[in-house]
DNA sequence: TGCAGCTCTGTTATGTTGTAACATGTTGCG
DNA sequence: CGCAACATGTTACAACATAACAGAGCTGCA
């Protein structure tokens, strides 16, 4: 799991950039100016931006002004696994992941909004049991915890 | 859990007011005519509805027309337990549960918008575990599964 | 009884989040 | 080139949610 500890940003940044511009390539998406300056405003804020955050900075740079330039890159990059939205939140975080593929739980802390992704299972267990047993059949599965991170425990504290 | 499957709709609402009462009545809180119409509503659709949904019934009898009638209610109902808001869908459902206190899981159905709610323990497992190892307090953890129930999977398939 | 403090309700107005629809570029390809 | 597909720019609006204040009604207490 990526998580609250501290980091090297700009190295993070890069690489999952890298990542990106990669698969894009691979699989024949279309990693346009916009798109990749929404993954990296999101990588650089490294916690969940809303839409109308995003399209404010995207605002200082040209890149548009209106409400769907930002939907719309933040569309594609969760469509193809680039970032994900905190439903909680209202909020978009990149992925922090560089496969395609992942099945995200979220820890969302509530002092200073950072988000760390954590991989679940969420189709075994208790409630892939229930699932299964109703009859239910899981597509898409979200989990998102709020709680404290530890930089915010201390602050708590103090 | 309580899922999909078809059930005394008529009792099923009665006893989920009735144990409402005896609780507010336990502990004090006010179940007032708004609030326990709202309940009533959320029984009745037994699915997730949205505020202004839910307001719209209420203005038919005469119990408020602005948003905010709708969503004090909703509040109080959420705060104890006696409903929940599914971030998903922008929307509310009654608790299944008599008792306050509850980690559900809701299992919705994207055909009819129905909701199964069933007990999840987020908090153990993988994502405790990674919680843990970040030194992440989970104060609250919800998941929200998006499939297709019993009956849509038939239609689907016909 | 009366009134002080509280909670709940009613209302206006506005803030925030998200989309529909259509016009205009841009890219890749035969 | 000329077409088709995809991406962007823009207007306008829909859907979801809350701030702030006024008034009604209960509760407890001198």
């Amino acid at each position: 799991m990526i998580g609250f500890e501290h980091h090297d940003h700009r190295a993070c940044i890069a690489t999952s950039v890298g990542e990106a511009v990669r698969r894009c390539d691979a699989e024949g998406l279309r990693l346009t100016d916009v798109r990749r300056r929404v993954l990296e405003i999101l990588l650089e804020g490294h916690r969940a931006m809303g839409a109308y955050d995003i399209l404010e900075v995207l605002g200082t740079e040209g890149l548009g002004h209106q409400p769907p330039v930002a939907y719309r890159a933040l569309e594609f990059l969760v469509a193809n696994g680039f970032a994900h939205k905190i439903e909680r939140l209202n909020a978009f975080v990149a992925c922090v992941h560089p496969s395609g593929d992942c099945a995200p739980a979220f820890l969302i802390c509530r002092g200073c909004k950072k988000v760390a992704e954590a991989q679940a299972a969420p189709t075994d267990g208790a409630l892939g049991a229930s699932a299964a047993a109703a009859g239910f059949v899981i597509e898409r599965a979200v989990v998102e915890a709020v709680g404290l991170c530890p930089d915010c425990q201390s602050a708590d504290a103090a």
